[in-house]
RNA sequence: GUGCGAUUAGCUCAUUUGGUAGAGCGCCCGCUUGACUCGCGGGAGGCGACAGGUUCAAAUCCUGUAUCGCAUACCA
């Protein structure tokens, strides 16, 4: 008859005593699955997870992708859609290769006296381990995503896959292999995509030297023994005295030289003395001038950044080393002419170790851009896929206008194999095949290079739902929503809108959700080197994965970065244990059978109305009598019901989560409890079942809209409540939306 | 240089697309009120960066200035 209150409740909440039991029952539940959902679920709805690099732990940013996937993963499984959250991780191969080759670095070991296999096989161990802790961190998090199809980017049918995707465009001609200019990092040993690198602004002496008749201007005058061409703006009148084509015979670093003039229009007459030399090999710039005219190039620094025989004396020693010594020999000869001190420009670096990219000219692989960024973009302008917010659609749509082709090959041994035999390899007669054997005839060699890590992570909803034949590639393909980091806008967004449409002709997702990145307290950026690096795992068992969800949630307005302190989610938890005891008093004054009763015996003053509408609680029968005041509590309830469905449906999950809190506290707690004591205590029982019934019914109702941010503690109250429902067992995670309208 | 964004209470940030500014933490005063001291009640504190404009009405729209952040480029 009487309820009698558990236990638990006469403590403070303590998250710790009930996270790993509820995400066990969960997981063993099948609920995460889409395929054991109750009912008839027809309506698919999907969202992939932005495979987590497998070379570390969970970090705050991780945290909060997943956080807000699994917000709107929890809201539509309880609308009644068959939900799939697809986990997965990356092998990231340049990020790990470095991870890993830094640890080779503490223990005295170096890749480059192992063998490709050692090395190999040595990264996948590590990465495995890796990425079971990441794993456990998953769950720590309360991530409600369908491990069953949890997909790793080295499984053998995503390779499969991978390499049907590079054969196909290999054969429609949007991949070529090409002698170009490349970004080549001098530590690291490979070359990198433009995503790859940054530009750091930095103050550098800029020297003017004489050549021949002509002043040029230089950073880097390691880079000038094969400058033999010198090239001038065609209306440069300074200049008009001399032909294109005119040779001089010119004193220069080591010996006279020989010098050609070109007259073109892409030098700039303002800038310098209007005549520069060009140094093709090193430079992307020169190296399509020299193209254009047709002119030899000759590589002067090797891959390790050290000069190469050209440079005579100065041969084979690294470019800072060079470099004064150089300078002093041309000021020696009289060929210099002055020195700013002060000159600022931007260094293109390497991203991970911010060494100077060193530009050469090599064979490598290449993804033609144009025509995959002209379908991304219309797939974007057709309104097909939209951003949130609007303002990152601009910054798209300029990015898909300047592509530049990209260079997909590394040279590292932790990837996906480049699947090419090649004849030749680094020479002007190279011959490619894509046969899977090698071909006969003697000279073919296996392809080395590995692809970018983004070539298979671009095709990731593709490659996860089992493009083309899968069946959940038919179910769940376009996903609904693609959530992660706006830095990302760049290396993964457009690339994945490309393969989706050039492979399945449909966009990967309907929707961008791009967050911004969590700073410290300070709202300064996190990163090692400041030494403001924490472990939101910890913070979880600190204060609770629950409070730590709220946190990343509130406040966080898609597209901004946000600070996060300790004090915002100890703010949280104490939010929990708030509930925790609402629910405590609310369950503490129930004096009534928790059934409705028997047919009328006109005794109690119940209705059987237990389907009227989907607040019901199925717990306590409606009274027949509801007053006026409660009412009106109920009606404020549904507007909260509506403005909360409404947030969600908008991706607004920050003001969701802020008006939760706020009803939660200030409204339920502090005027709606309070008002309802008197009538708890009245000798009219119609007054009192009338405050029981509407305080068990705010109650419930909150504990369904809060569960998708705080799973948690919403379950964990929910199971404890007095009733068995039926239709969905007794867990909250299947429970039904709260809704005036039947959803679907 | 260009593009995007920011500038609101001591700190960190909201304000749901124009209608007399809110939260958390901190601060001050008072409460051992039978759910909760991880609490309750009350309070101080903002010309919403600055200068103009549009409007009956602007933190919110427009223009300009300043500072900061992010992205992106050239520099031979």
């Amino acid at each position: 008859m009487g309820y009698t209150l558990p236990e638990k409740f006469l403590k403070p909440y303590e998250p710790s005593d009930c996270e790993a039991r509820l995400y066990d029952v969960w997981e063993k539940s099948g609920y995460f699955n889409p395929d054991n959902l109750p009912d008839d679920r027809i309506k698919p709805w999907c969202t992939i997870m932005p495979p987590p690099n497998a070379n570390g732990r969970l970090h705050v940013g991780h945290c909060l992708d997943i956080t807000l996937k699994d917000i709107l993963t929890r809201w539509r499984r309880m609308q009644g859609y068959k939900v799939l959250f697809l986990p997965g991780s990356d092998h990231a191969g340049f990020e790990t290769q470095i991870v890993y080759e830094k640890k080779l670095e503490k223990e005295g070991r170096t890749r480059f006296q192992m063998t490709s296999d050692e090395l190999y096989k040595e990264i996948m161990d590590f990465t495995l381990e890796n990425k079971k802790v990441m794993q456990d961190d998953i769950r720590k998090m309360g991530t409600s995503c369908d491990w069953s199809r949890d997909t790793f980017t080295l499984d053998p049918d995503i390779v499969k896959n991978v390499h049907n995707t590079f054969r196909k465009m290999y054969k429609d001609e949007l991949i070529y292999r090409g002698k170009r200019s490349i970004n080549w990092c001098p530590k690291h040993q490979t070359s990198l995509s433009d995503v790859e690198t940054e530009f750091i602004e930095q103050n550098d002496p800029f020297y003017y030297f004489q050549y021949g008749p002509f002043v040029i201007g230089t950073s880097r005058p390691e880079t000038k023994f094969a400058d033999k061409y010198i090239v001038v703006h065609p209306d440069d009148k300074r200049y008009s005295q001399y032909e294109n084509g005119q040779v001089f015979e010119i004193e220069w670093i080591n010996d006279p030289i020989k010098a050609t003039i070109i007259k073109d229009e892409i030098i700039d007459k303002e800038l310098g003395t209007g005549a520069m030399t060009i140094t093709p090999w090193h430079s992307d710039v020169d190296f399509a001038l020299a193209q254009k005219h047709n002119l030899p190039i000759e590589q002067i620094i090797d891959e390790h950044g050290k000069l190469l025989p050209i440079a005579e004396e100065f041969a084979g020693m690294k470019i800072e080393d060079a470099r004064p010594k150089i300078v002093e020999k041309l000021k020696m000869k009289g060929l210099l002419v002055k020195i700013d001190e002060k000159y600022n420009h931007a260094v293109k670096v390497c991203y991970k170790c911010k060494r100077p990219i060193e530009p050469q000219i090599k064979q490598q692989w290449f993804v033609k851009m144009q025509p995959l960024a002209e379908i991304a973009l219309k797939a974007v302008q057709d309104g097909k896929v939209k951003f949130l917010s609007e303002s990152f659609e601009k910054t798209f749509t300029y990015w898909m206008n300047n592509t530049v082709d990209w260079n997909i090959s590394r040279q590292i041994v932790w990837g996906i194999s480049i699947p090419a035999w090649i004849k030749n390899k680094g020479t002007d007669k190279e011959e490619i095949s894509l046969e899977i054997d090698k071909p006969s005839g003697d000279g073919w060699e296996k392809e080395t290079d590995t692809f970018d890590t983004w070539f298979s992570s671009g095709q990731w909803p593709l490659l996860t739902l089992k493009y083309p034949d899968g069946k959940d590639f038919k179910t769940y393909y376009p996903t609904d929503v693609m959530e992660t980091g706006r830095d990302l806008i760049f290396k993964w967004i457009p690339r994945m809108i490309m393969f989706g449409m050039y492979l399945a002709n449909k966009e990967p997702f309907k929707i961008v959700y791009l967050h911004g990145m969590i700073n410290d307290e300070h709202n300064q950026k996190i990163s090692k080197s400041k030494g403001n690096v924490f472990s939101p795992i910890e913070l979880a068992e600190e204060f609770g994965t629950d409070a730590l969800r709220m946190s990343l949630i509130i406040g966080n307005v898609p597209g901004s970065d946000m600070a996060l302190s300790k004090d915002k989610i100890r703010a949280y938890k104490k939010f929990a244990n708030k509930l925790w005891n609402i629910t405590r008093f609310v369950l503490g004054t129930i004096e009534v059978p928790l059934t409705p009763a028997p047919d009328d015996a006109g005794e109690l003053p119940y209705s059987r109305g237990a389907k009227e509408n989907m607040y019901t609680s199925h717990i306590l029968a409606k009274p027949k009598n509801i007053i006026p005041n409660h009412e009106k509590y109920l009606e404020e309830l549904s507007t909260l019901v509506e403005t909360i469905t409404k947030y969600l449906e908008d991706y607004k999950l920050y003001l969701a989560g802020e008006d939760l809190y706020h009803y939660i506290w200030h409204t339920f707690a502090d005027d709606i409890i309070e008002s309802c004591k008197a009538d708890l205590e009245s000798d009219d029982v119609n007054h009192r079942l009338s405050a029981q019934y509407t305080l068990y019914e705010i109650l419930t109702t909150c504990l369904r809209l809060l569960h998708p941010f705080m799973p948690f503690i919403t379950e964990e109250i929910w199971q404890s409540l007095p009733h068995h429902n039926k239709e969905h067992g007794t867990m909250l995670i299947v429970a039904p939306w709260p809704s005036h309208i039947q959803q679907l």
